[in-house]
DNA sequence: GTTTTCACG
DNA sequence: ACGTACGTGAAAACT
């Protein structure tokens, strides 16, 4: 067998070093990654020359100060270290953790004595990965160092010889120079007044500093001054540069294989972002990853153990319940789970029905269940006939609460918990993240809001919405033809056929072929937006056309045509996701019915298709909910004295602007008015302003100053949001619902600027969600107390829609109307204004 | 899988 | 000098 290689990094320099290489880099959530990008990058790289047959990652002890009782100012300028490296740590351990990569650290212990104790206990060849010079004393005839260069992949290999060549110097004398010269990047002190040339000499004549300093006398002037006063220097900063070689630290050089690429190292590697790495890996998505928690997953297989299943679960304080294709998990603790896989056969005692029939009064009983994404699950059930009764503990929610969008599904928030055993990842979830939820201040948010409102959400899902097939074939019918209409006619405009519909056919036909101006943007060539379009539409009959074409097209494609295949026995039923966005509002998927067209009357055609299944639906949405709370929140006057009035507010905040009377207010300037009113929603940029009311950046400029001027409270309301956030890391909504801003340590511009707005809008468009989902809550429960048989099908975030029995609709209105405006209690009024109509389309 | 466009609040 | 309004989802083209 031939000698054995070790790879050993020094995980704190290379990362170090990576992050002072590489420019900023982001992944999805805004967090720079670059140091981990470096360092997985000179990983690979190094694995791939060398071919080593083990690795070894050594970590300083987080938060440890080394050698702070030899001298106190040992590295004492590596204490300030940014941020957002020290942010990187975590992110780097939890990649080497799942890749299976040997991580040694110690306390008290620092990276480079781990790396000199374990190459010098390797009976083999040691190669040591650093960016750090001291590392060149441990170099041997069976230890070589590389050693980073400035660029971040490139290492320059040292063996004894070419230590000898390139820098004149034994590794022992490595110390003995470091003693003489110091290292500023260590705060090792050295003797004043001895720099890198000196420190060479005198090593060159004497060999190491007691020969030196034994000789000490025969040096003369300045020089032997400096030696005799820096004489204890020299030795304290021998014994600081000195690497450790039997430091008393625990590892498994069993353990230390080469990593391993699963598929969670694949999703953690898609969550950074880092897409040329991932191109480079081969994954085995079948790979097991390392779990640290023993879970004891007992699988059943016979009536009996299922009954005693039923039994230990029937007599514990709560259980998790899953299903995940055919398999049941039950968790009945951190530690242990069953797992129930039905047969197939009907004539198997363990077939389906028997399973389910058996556990359904676990289910709908009273004893406290725990899962991920109770709505989901009640839809399964559902389908079996069961009702699934006090939940307790729903993890997705509750993570959702803690941190948002950080976990996609149930596997991938167990395994970085350390779980594979999903029943009990989910037992042991519901515990840490109770203790989180309270921590963070939104416990009430999650028992008064969240848990209950997903039940509700689930009914409205259930609910389903109407959809007028008929009308649905017509429609269609009618805009295919008009489609084709368009097709030939642009054809015409064109000279030639094309694919309308793909961005780059149609720049080249705009802009090359017949040459109209364009407006510079996007990646590859030219926009052809919307707004660009509208700008051509008095050069060119083309424009226009286009216009019409992409309106048409959209309403077919998605509206349409794209609806069709989601209607089962007349109905629709979205699903909401209740975990998904930044700032607590739901959205609506498969169809997505919270953004069926409105704004243009064609579109609007397309509300027929949604009827009432009932008779007739109730509509009814919050007015400016989102100014109101910014009224609130700001204390401004007024604002708020106009809201109390009830009055027009963009005409009202128009007014102000301009300083004339309410009544010489003409439309343009109430427009004007309300363009600024959303800007200083959405946290508004000049820039921003200016584009939406093609307006010059400057004039926007002008608008906005002039509106803090005028709403000084506001001003001030919003930069305590962007202060807050930078203080606290998060932003916070009425209810205690927070936001993290990562984005505002960016070093970046834009996104630090992103980072801003965010922080000015969260607040807003939150709590209004917030204060709809209480409402929501409030709706469904007093509909419930009255006896109505109505039901909420629809949340549009300012908006529900109730689809009535004809009878109650006048109830359901003033119950739908009084319950949302008194959801929450401000110091503004909040209104909302109900309409009723057969179809989406007048309610 | 990413980009572009466009539908909504 | 940068390249921007906040929050979403779907379809189609292109990689």
């Amino acid at each position: 067998m031939s000698t054995q290689k070790l790879l050993l990094i020094d995980g704190n320099s290379i990362l170090n070093r990576a992050y002072f290489a590489l420019p900023m880099m982001n992944d999805g959530q805004g967090r720079n990654v670059n140091a981990v990008y470096g360092f997985i990058n000179i990983l690979l790289k190094v694995l791939s020359d060398l071919n080593p047959d083990k690795l070894i990652v050594a970590f300083d002890e987080r938060g440890h100060n080394f050698r702070k009782d030899l001298y106190p100012e040992y590295k004492a300028n590596r204490h300030g270290m940014p941020d957002d490296l020290a942010a990187q740590l975590p992110i780097l351990h939890e990649l080497l953790r799942v890749m299976r990569v040997e991580i040694v650290e110690s306390p008290g212990v620092e990276a480079d004595d781990i790396i000199g104790t374990i190459s010098l206990a390797f009976d083999g060849d040691s190669y040591i990965v650093s960016g750090d010079r001291d590392m060149l004393q441990l170099v041997s005839d069976k230890t070589t160092v590389l050693l980073t260069k400035k660029g971040v992949t490139e290492v320059e290999v040292v063996d004894p010889e070419t230590l000898k060549n390139n820098y004149n110097l034994t590794p022992a004398q490595v110390i003995e120079y470091k003693a003489l010269r110091g290292d500023t990047s260590d705060n090792i002190p050295g003797v004043k007044g001895i720099g890198d040339k000196k420190a060479m000499a005198l090593l060159e004549k004497y060999g190491d500093i007691d020969t030196l300093y034994a000789n000490a006398d025969k040096e003369k002037g300045v020089l032997h001054d400096n030696l005799v006063a820096g004489k204890e220097f020299a030795y304290l900063s021998k014994r600081l540069a000195t690497i450790i070689t039997d430091a008393a630290i625990e590892y498994d050089l069993g353990a230390a294989g080469l990593p391993v690429y699963g598929a969670e190292a694949k999703r953690i590697f898609e969550q950074l972002q880092f897409r040329s790495i991932i191109n480079r890996i081969v994954f085995d998505e079948n790979q097991r990853e390392p779990h640290q928690i023993e879970v004891e997953s007992v699988e059943i297989k016979t009536p009996a153990q299922l009954r005693e299943v039923i039994e230990t679960v029937s007599t514990s304080e709560y259980f998790a319940f899953h299903c995940e294709g055919d398999a049941i998990y039950f968790g009945v603790s951190d530690v242990l789970q069953y797992v129930i896989i039905p047969s197939d056969s009907f004539l198997d005692d363990l077939s389906f029905d028997v399973v389910w029939d058996s556990i359904e009064p676990l289910l709908s009983g009273d004893i406290p269940k725990a899962v991920y994404d109770g709505k989901a699950l009640r839809h399964i059930l559902e389908q079996r006939g069961i009702t699934l009764n006090a939940v307790k503990y729903d993890v997705s929610l509750m993570q959702y609460l803690v941190e948002y969008r950080a976990y996609k599904d149930l596997q991938a928030l167990a395994s970085v918990n350390g779980y594979t055993a999903l029943g009990a990842a989910i037992y042991a979830l519901a515990n840490k993240l109770l203790e989180q939820i309270s921590q963070c201040g939104v416990e009430k948010l999650y028992w008064e809001v969240e848990l209950p409102l997903s039940e509700l959400l689930y009914r409205m899902e259930k609910e389903g919405v109407k959809v007028d097939v008929e009308l649905l074939d017509k429609m269609s019918t009618e805009l295919h033809a008009q489609l084709d209409d368009i097709t030939q006619e642009i054809y015409q405009l064109a000279g030639e056929t094309f694919n309308i519909n793909s961005p780059m056919q149609l720049q080249k036909i705009l802009f090359d072929k017949l040459g109209l101006p364009h407006g510079k943007k996007n990646q590859r060539g030219y926009s052809t937006g919307n707004d660009v379009l509208e700008k051509l539409t008095d050069s060119h009959p083309i424009a226009g056309k286009i216009l019409s074409f992409r309106q048409t097209s959209k309403l077919l494609s998605t509206y349409l045509d794209g609806l069709k295949p989601l209607v089962k026995r007349g109905l629709v039923h979205t699903t909401f996701n209740q975990t998904l966005t930044s700032t607590g509002r739901l959205s609506s998927s498969d169809p997505n019915l919270q953004n069926i067209p409105i704004r243009s009357d064609a579109g609007k055609e397309i509300r027929r298709l949604f009827v009432s299944k009932y008779g007739v639906f109730v509509g009814a949405d919050y007015s400016q909910i989102e100014l109101r709370l910014l009224a609130a929140f700001s204390k401004d006057e007024n604002l708020l004295d106009s809201f109390r009035k009830g009055e027009d507010i963009h005409l009202r905040v128009a007014s102000e602007l301009l300083g004339i009377p309410p009544q010489m207010v003409n439309h343009d300037m109430r427009r004007m008015a309300k363009a600024v009113n959303f800007g200083i929603i959405y946290g508004i940029s000049d820039f921003g302003l200016s584009q939406n009311i093609h307006l010059s950046v400057k004039k926007a400029h002008d608008y906005i100053n002039l509106y803090f001027q005028r709403f000084p409270n506001i001003k001030s309301y919003l930069d305590g949001c962007v202060e807050q956030a930078k203080k606290d890391g998060y932003v916070t909504t009425l209810t205690g619902r927070r936001r993290q801003i990562p984005e505002l340590k960016s070093g970046n511009y834009n996104l630090r600027s992103f980072g801003e707005r965010a922080a000015m809008n969260m607040p807003l468009q939150g709590t209004a969600a917030d204060i709809m989902k209480i409402a929501m809550l409030k709706v469904d429960r007093a509909i419930h107390a009255e006896g109505l048989k109505s039901k909420i099908v629809l949340q549009i975030h300012d908006e529900l829609i109730v689809d009535c029995y004809p009878e109650e609709a006048e109830r359901v209105k003033s119950i739908v109307k009084e319950q949302m405006e008194s959801a929450v209690t401000l110091e503004c009024p909040l209104t909302v204004e109900t309409e009723e109509g057969t179809t989406l389309y007048e309610a």
